[in-house]
DNA sequence: AATAAATTATCACGCCCGTGATAAAAAAGA
DNA sequence: TCTTTTTTATCACGGGCGTGATAATTTATT
């Protein structure tokens, strides 16, 4: 006989509820009612398995980086030998794991829009903070890693500052994820990966 | 004896005691309370002024762009004949302008950080969709606005897809300033007005 | 000075919130 | 079966919110 509930799998589940709030109403508004109604259970059992709302802010900002980890591990591997591939085949590649972080599909969107909320809050809840810390470190050393990799097999135009260009691709994508979050029918999706791409183009300079 | 109170004073000091609290705490919490205590005024003199908690939202909105518009003014016939400089010129004015939407001082930061929290908002709350939709267009034709000057004046590098560079220059102003909004520490005022400068320079080649 | 109008100040209502406390029901272990 | 633990379900409290209603006070007008 199975154990009727796996503390893990709810835990997951009100997560998932959580976030589907979030993206659908606002993170103000995810209250632990709101979120024990959307995941369908009763606010007591919520509170059974999170002894109070921040825990359940903390576990659900864990999972978020935990996932986001999950999918980037994917790209690193193929990215680590760039070198192996051809010119045309780098610039695809780097796109592609750069654009883990653009909102192209649903479920980038609503990361995004997650990630969105919760650094917005984090400017005034400390709560918040370290999560904010991390994400924007992260995006950070994700930029720089694919500029440094591409520079390492003579890809990028030379004479490049790499810290400079670092902090123009990060803007560039937190702008693009913004802006595709925010105003869909203005940026959409392909636009949005035509810009990357555009851009790791000029980069490297073939024009 | 002159009246002692000016109505239209009296609220633009509502809007900025709002704006303060925006900044300090959050869209969020600004409420009615807290607006009339940051104004010093009881709660009852903010609802003889506006009639309930949106018009007062919607006052404020107005008075963020009105406020901007009037800055961006002072640039507008600088850049119209920008064939009269010399290149270099050229890009200092157009940084210039473009720099208007990026929190490089106090009161920048304080008008892009509160742009930021009602966008935000409007994600998930109607009653702020046409600031939003606003606000995005209109920085998106700045940007445009630029460019096809600098076109215009053969500074641009040829061969530019404009709507295009208009995407890219627009997600990179909203990167820039989300970036240095949320992570001031990360990304300061001087790199925030570097990667904006060398973006244009890179736009008109000289590298 | 008397009246009218504008302004400031309170009170109360209903709503939603997080949370402590506790009971009821279900499952697991003996 | 009986007991223990886990899980689900309620209730109540204090707090903040927007807002309708109304009083109190101050300023302007006649």
């Amino acid at each position: 006989m199975p154990k009727l509930v796996d503390p893990d799998a709810r835990r997951r589940d009100v997560v998932d509820a959580l976030f589907r709030v979030v993206v659908r109403d606002g993170l103000q508004r995810a209250s632990l009612r709101a979120v024990a109604d959307e995941a369908g259970l009763n606010i007591g059992s919520v509170r059974h398995y999170f002894a109070n709302q921040q825990e359940l802010m903390d576990f659900a900002m864990q999972a978020m980086l935990d996932r986001l980890d999950e999918r980037l591990r994917g790209h690193t591997e193929r990215i680590g030998n760039l070198g192996d591939h051809p010119r045309d085949e780098q610039l695809r590649l780097a796109a592609g794991f750069l654009a883990e972080l653009l909102p192209l599909d649903e479920r980038r969107r609503a990361e995004v829009t997650v990630f969105l909320d919760f650094n917005a809050a984090a400017r005034t809840d400390p709560a918040f903070a370290a999560l904010a810390h991390r994400t924007a470190t992260d995006t950070r050393r994700l930029a720089r890693r694919v500029l440094t990799r591409l520079d390492e097999t003579g890809t990028l135009r030379p004479g490049r500052d790499l810290a400079f260009e670092t902090e123009r691709l990060t803007a560039l994508l937190d702008g693009l994820g913004l802006g595709a979050v925010l105003h869909p029918d203005v940026l959409d999706a392909q636009t949005c990966a035509g810009v990357l791409r555009a851009h790791l183009d000029d980069l490297c300079g073939d024009g």
